[in-house]
DNA sequence: AGGTCTATATATAAGGG
DNA sequence: TCCCTTATATATAGACC
């Protein structure tokens, strides 16, 4: 997108707040468009440096999507996709 | 992206599942992306109709994650962007 | 469910205000 | 920080395998 960049720490201060804004408010339109077309809940949670909670999204209550989850058996928590 | 679509519930559960294979593994790319590049933790969980956990995504461990959003104080969960 | 292709829509880096 | 512009990179709908 844009000039080509490579997928690493933004060291720059001013440049990953700027990255992170542009970027966050389209990641969660993605994530508004993928719940809203395929019915799916989602919730997205992003977490600064200095532990902030910089913005989240779902179609629900987030508490009820994290205790959907808290509820889940381990094994199907664990299927990491990191 | 490609032909132009009305964001609304796909109705067709084989085009449904096929929108949400492609848009997964596109969101989960950009969540990853903005982790990295943003130095942030970001988590995204997905539950299907059926109530089955989809996908999640983060750097360090899910639960980590959940548990620091639980320790939160009220008044910063509460900064709902649906 | 996965993979490929193509045309088109969207995202976004860089820069300026 | 947020709002624009432009050039370019990426995402993706539809079709097919």
């Amino acid at each position: 997108m844009g000039r080509k960049i490579e997928i690493k720490k933004i060291e720059d201060i001013i440049k990953r707040q700027v990255t992170f804004s542009k970027r966050r408010s389209s990641l969660l339109k993605k994530a508004k468009e993928i719940a809203i077309s395929c019915d799916v809940d989602v919730l997205l949670v992003a977490f600064s440096p200095a532990n902030r909670l910089s913005k989240f999204c779902s179609q629900n209550r987030i508490e009820d999507i994290l205790q959907r989850y808290i509820e889940l058996p381990i094994e199907r928590k664990l299927t990491y996709v990191n």
